[in-house]
DNA sequence: TTAAAAAACGAATAAGCGTTAGTTTTGCAC
DNA sequence: GTGCAAAACTAACGCTTATTCGTTTTTTAA
């Protein structure tokens, strides 16, 4: 018996997991109650374990396929020839798309990953370090080729990838600035703030 | 009876409070409980009954000591004779000292306000949201004068309050940069993305 | 030293939590 | 229709939680 049910090739674990990614980013991870994300699946809440192992198992996979994004991403910018100017306008664009698009998940990776077992906890920083520091070695690149301005490249880093983290708190805010246009002038008062 | 005790004019309901504010930055304030306060404070949990009046008081009293001493700077800034830039580059410094030096209680603010009750929820809100209007005015004036690059004032203030507010994430990272060497590379940098 | 107030304590309470067990309903293949 | 597995339900478990209660200890003021 497959068990593929539900709206458009997508499994009740699947809606499971969404609904759970929208209660987590609105009320948190702990205040959450199975109770609570049954209701929003449309089920009693002993229901939900016919489809997921545990409520951490679902806090687990959420920021792993957030990980996985990300780190998936980088891959392919890597073996595209483009000069540091492009690949980190890609990257900057990449995460305001995530962040967009994607946003309880990816809000809930950024916020509830400390609740994570381990090793859960370990692989999950170890994949961000990876991250970071990929990301820190295209700035030295950049500056090292003359394109980025001169400064410490931990710290460039750290400044982007915070003012990007801050669109999770974008939503709800003046409406009246479309997603094209803050996306334009993220990406100009970043890159201005990189570029020679 | 006078309630001081403790160490250096701090009262027992301080220390309390600052542990708190250590233990919810770490583990989060719905996972963190009494009867760890407690022992972090070095009391049974009942004993802590004394001091305060319940978990959210505490909650409460974190974020709203947050809130007024950004507002409380904001007020002083108003009444100096100094042009944007000067303004601007003063705002950004209190932020990052007060993210270096109170980074607990500003975490917490930060992360936890959503656990707040009504009407406590409300009245918070409504403080951040006169903090960055006024922030904008700054902003809004800074163009108008001709100093800062022309760009959407609101994406402009969201814009340097993320990268501020990704502070938090700078403990335990790379130690061989010093707190001058962060705030002065900051500050060039996000200055840097607003002057004309 | 003494009496009152403040603070700490151990034990208990009620509520809510994630999860399990046993049973019934549903949906599909033949 | 019949059989069967997946998925739903009701009910309950064991555990943890914040908080309270009544009492004892410590501190303070005279």
């Amino acid at each position: 018996m497959s068990k593929i049910i539900s709206f458009k090739n997508r499994t009740k674990r699947d809606t499971i997991r969404m609904e759970a990614a929208q209660l987590f980013r609105k009320r948190g991870y702990a205040t959450t109650t199975m109770r609570e994300l049954a209701e929003a699946v449309g089920v009693e809440a002993s229901s939900l374990y016919n489809h997921i192992g545990s409520k951490s198992d679902i806090l687990k996979e959420i920021c792993f396929q957030v990980a996985t994004s990300f780190l998936t991403h980088l891959k392919t910018l890597d073996e595209l020839n483009q000069n540091p100017t492009e690949k980190m306008e890609s990257l900057i664009r990449f995460h305001i798309h995530m962040m967009l698009d994607d946003l309880d998940a990816v809000f809930v990776a950024n916020h509830e990953w400390k609740q994570l077992k381990e090793p859960d906890l370990g692989d999950f920083l170890q994949m961000r370090r990876m991250y970071e520091s990929s990301m820190t070695e295209l700035v030295n690149q950049g500056m090292k080729a003359g394109d980025f301005t001169e400064a410490n490249p931990a710290v460039v880093v750290f400044t982007i990838l915070s003012a990007l983290r801050g669109l999770e708190l974008w939503q709800g805010q003046k409406k009246n600035i479309s997603k094209q246009e803050l996306e334009a002038g993220m990406l100009q008062q970043l890159l201005n703030g990189l570029l020679n």
